[in-house]
DNA sequence: GCATATTTGTCCGTATGTATA
DNA sequence: CTATACATACGGACAAATATG
């Protein structure tokens, strides 16, 4: 079997001291699951047999086990010893912790911003383009690129460890957008926010971006758990 | 090597060796390769076998591919494709970067510090201990402490991811501090500091502790970048 | 409350490709 | 360039824990 042969290794041949080579499956795997799961292909809270996910993937259940260990200890599954492995089901309080987590990281990183850093740029471009998308109407599409925004707010102080560390937490978090329909009035009223942030940042006037920037977690937070709360009824 | 001999795990197939076994196999292993790498047992840079690593530890190398993925995600190891996994080597880089974090990590912590919290209590406790340790010469125990100490100031604002993610910094941060000699001149002049920060933070004195703190996150910083670059040589 | 079926946790053996001496 | 060692990945097996009827 092995569906999954078409992973062809033409890696170079000539690679020289780092390695040239395709990664291993089992992250192959995980970012495919990691997608399909904030994508909302797996409902949350539901289990995952690990038999009917392996054959689902192609890939043997002991590859799978290691994709599903990675998956844990990035807070998108969560394993009960003996039972099994859920799709994490992020609840208010998890939202207020992402939220707490995300002041800390966001303001500490434009605080710490460095000047003329490509992000920056990068930023402009991604505002410019949720404008554009938000005026079409693809409303989905205006969610990935604020989440884009973010994420390169982060890169402005040049720390992978803390982007990475970012990285997780916007991904729990899709996990919750998944949930919600709504998706409208999640991103919209933010699109302006973002050109007044960049605008704030290009002055080099970063005490008053930390705090438009902190009025925008705060509403955000805000709408996102009513939503939430509109959910359980 | 290894001079922790008594390791040898019979690979208990009749003993009762998985006792009342709450959490999987892997996760234990986990923590133990975790301790045995921040105590210096395993050199940095230094190779691990999986056949040999599996038959260290009595696990097959199913379930040690498994403790592999957790701790290369933790940073703690480093992963080369179809080469093997070594120990991780942080060099100045890697505690450049790690400090930053540090910065927007515990100075964002501090500020949104919750009043009244019992980590502060526990912080009061720990630099006490790490007073009396000083004084008896136990350098690695108040190396301890003070990781203790930091590890409780950031759970001052009661953010489990906070708290998780900034643990991850601290183990590999132990992992420099495994490489260094002379742990004294390490944390001896911050045992002072430590009380100051909870002097300042006990009288909600916010800003002045950030500020505090961010003289220690500097001094210490430095210290490790001067003691690494006369590991060089 | 019990017997049974399902699933996890863990191990082993093995084939294949890759890197290194 | 060949030989060896090793990582990668698969499938099967079985005990123990859990879910099910």
């Amino acid at each position: 079997m092995t569906p999954a042969g078409d992973e062809a290794q033409v890696g170079g041949i000539v690679g020289d001291f780092p390695p040239a080579n395709g990664q291993p499956l089992a992250d192959v795997i995980c970012d495919r699951v990691r997608e399909m799961l904030i994508a909302g292909d797996f409902g949350p809270g539901e289990k995952l047999l690990e038999q009917q996910v392996a054959a689902q993937f192609g890939i043997s259940r002991n590859t799978l086990r290691e994709v599903f260990r990675l998956l844990t200890s990035q807070g998108l599954l969560v394993h009960y010893p003996n039972r099994g492995v859920f799709v994490a089901a992020p609840g208010a309080a998890a939202v207020v912790d992402i939220y707490r987590m995300r002041r800390v990281i966001q303001q500490g990183a434009v605080q710490a911003a460095i000047p003329g850093h490509p992000a920056l740029v990068r930023m402009k471009e991604l505002a410019q383009r949720a404008k554009e998308q938000a005026a079409d109407g693809d409303w989905r599409a205006v969610g990935t690129l604020n989440m884009e925004f973010h994420r390169a707010m982060v890169e402005l102080c040049d720390s992978p460890r803390l982007s990475a560390a970012f990285g997780l937490l916007l991904a729990e978090l899709r996990l919750v957008f998944g949930r919600i329909r709504e998706t409208a009035v999640l991103h919209t009223p933010y699109i302006e926010t973002n050109g007044v942030l960049v605008d704030l940042l290009e002055q080099g006037r970063l005490a008053a971006a930390a705090d438009e920037l902190d009025g925008y977690l705060l509403k955000s937070e805000r709408s996102i758990l009513a939503a939430l709360q509109r959910l359980k009824s």
